[in-house]
DNA sequence: ATGAAAGCGCTAACAT
DNA sequence: ATGTTAGCGCTTTCAT
């Protein structure tokens, strides 16, 4: 198991097949013409010797480096992580490969990570983040294109791709209408927000639309299942009349059914429950498991690295793109599973 | 906002400030001995053409190219995040970046993936995956040192860095026992995972030590809050007579309490839970909260990666590293909170 | 203190 | 069909 301290050249590889390096070159990247006895004894002399190609060197030719950059803006969280998988996706099958940097929330360590990407020559960067919010640009006339996913720029002329969660709000306002419930109430997360502010915005704006009045003033409290309980506790309490809940989490409705149960309501029959994330692990282990608004994050993070792509090979796009999201119907809101 | 189509090169650098190439390169670098005011202009120079040091072309020199591969053998996962972000951290801060390439379980991707690392001349890689197993090397005589995160090589001259989940499980036993729980059982995954295997034979051996009977055979079934339920149904309707769970994984425990809670037991007077990952989002939402072992993933992925850098710089280990589970206590297993 | 030039590994244009 | 050579951006002797 000998450990070759050093990594073969094309020079050791022309050498061994006896030929020259542009010779070698050609054989190996199948341009030229070349004798097939050439090409094959050059193709051997590479595998005997394990000879990869040396990268960085080609790259300086070529201008590309068929790599990307991935910067988390606040820290790898779960939201990113589904992006970033289906960056990953879609860049590993056109043959780029992936820098990933953690920003960890500190615009220092941002800037500097974008310098060693530029530093490295990325071909493009994507960035991402925790919370579906918009930013400030990490750089302005950079020299590579810039996709946002998930999170997006606050400057209208980058692209950003983003969930639409609004569209996702009125889906789940639309199913609960749509099985009869007409007294919906919405439970979310902090005041203060991005996603807790569009969600209960577009609920009671398509509440509006669809002539129904909330059943109550919308609950900001925690993404939290200890928030979504203690949400019940307080609409049960203050007698709220209501046949469904629309919860800005999973977290927060799996917190909202325990607590229904627990108070003798059934869920879904007397109430209702649809949350929003479709966070498997928690809408399967609920009982009962849960209805939810999936925002496609893998599929968004593909459609960023497409778009980034295409703007490498010269096509960029400007402006916030949506992502549709869907609706995944399990048993709390369907009597028949 | 002009967008510069060309990177900057030290050429232009050079040019600006009117000095040679090589007086600009040990300008940027400090090297040399060179007027003040020299350095000064240059540095002018290059701030003002936003030049970035092409590393590619640096590392045909130098032969490091400051970089090191993160590859996941089957997809990335809940287990695998903390590792690489542990990994990620300790490199980040030694300047290094980080190629992450996901080999989703397909022995062809990752085997692709090695290449390209090695193409693109990573100093260094890290292989991590979804499950604490062992599996086979990713290569033999690799020219570069590679280590193992959370996973392990069959090869004992390849180093690993593994979970001491034997040493979890007897923290874990040890606890129950002393708050004075005698009649313990274990509920845990599929019979065929390593984890499972590891974790119930680690109990049995250790209930021994303690001359306890274990309460009842170790009930093997899913990762899941499901199963963790059900078994809670097999041991009540079979009678067994327990004070005391230990179970293989948070989901399990989570399960374990509730189904506890729904037959009238009260957890932790009647029978005290412990579960295994220390997961965040399930331990702290059970309830009570769960009492958990943490595998502090994040620390194994900080001491893989600086394991690789020594190896890198020259000192490399090999074998079989045990890093340390501690045990969270939580009110699963304390009376007073 | 500064410049000129060689060379890192590779590709592509040009010779032979 | 194959070899030779220039040059990609940079660092590093070696001259000056």
């Amino acid at each position: 198991m000998a450990k070759p301290e050093r990594h073969a050249t094309i020079t050791d590889v022309a050498a061994l097949a006896g030929v020259s390096v542009g010779t070698a070159s050609k054989a190996l990247n199948g341009r030229g013409s070349l004798r097939e006895e050439t090409r094959v004894r050059v193709r051997e002399a590479a595998r005997t010797l394990k000879f990869e190609v040396n990268a960085g060197a080609r790259s300086l030719h070529s201008g590309r480096t068929y790599t990307v950059g991935m910067i988390t803006t606040d820290s790898i969280g779960r939201f990113s992580i589904p992006v970033m998988l289906g960056a990953e996706d879609a860049l590993g099958a056109g043959q780029m490969s992936v820098f990933l940097c953690d920003g960890r929330d500190d615009p220092i360590r941002e800037q500097y990570y974008v310098k060693t990407l530029l530093s490295r020559r990325v071909d493009g960067i994507i960035v991402t983040g925790r919370r579906a919010q918009s930013r400030a640009p990490i750089g302005v006339g950079l020299p590579v294109p810039v996709v946002y996913a998930f999170i997006s720029s606050t400057d209208p002329g980058d692209c950003s791709v983003v969930p639409d969660e609004a569209g996702g709000t009125r889906k789940a306002i639309d199913h609960l209408t749509a099985i009869g419930r007409t007294k919906i109430v919405h439970i979310t997360g902090p005041e203060h927000h991005h996603s807790a502010q569009v969600r209960s915005a577009s609920t009671q704006e398509r509440l509006a639309e669809l002539g129904l009045e909330p059943a109550a003033a919308p609950l900001f409290g925690a993404w939290s299942e200890a928030w979504g309980r203690q949400a019940v506790g307080i609409l049960l309490t203050g007698g709220a009349d209501f046949d469904a809940v629309f919860c800005g989490s999973d977290q927060i409705a799996r917190g909202v059914v325990d607590a229904l149960r627990a108070a003798g309501r059934r869920v879904p029959r007397d109430v209702a429950v649809v949350g929003f994330d479709n966070w498997d692990v928690m809408a399967e282990a609920a009982q009962p498991p849960l209805t939810s608004i999936d925002m496609n994050l893998e599929g968004l993070g593909r459609t960023a690295a497409d778009m980034l792509l295409a703007a490498i090979n010269g096509n960029p796009s400007s402006g916030r793109q949506l992502c549709p999201c869907h609706l995944v119907i399990r048993e709390s809101t369907s009597v028949t599973p």
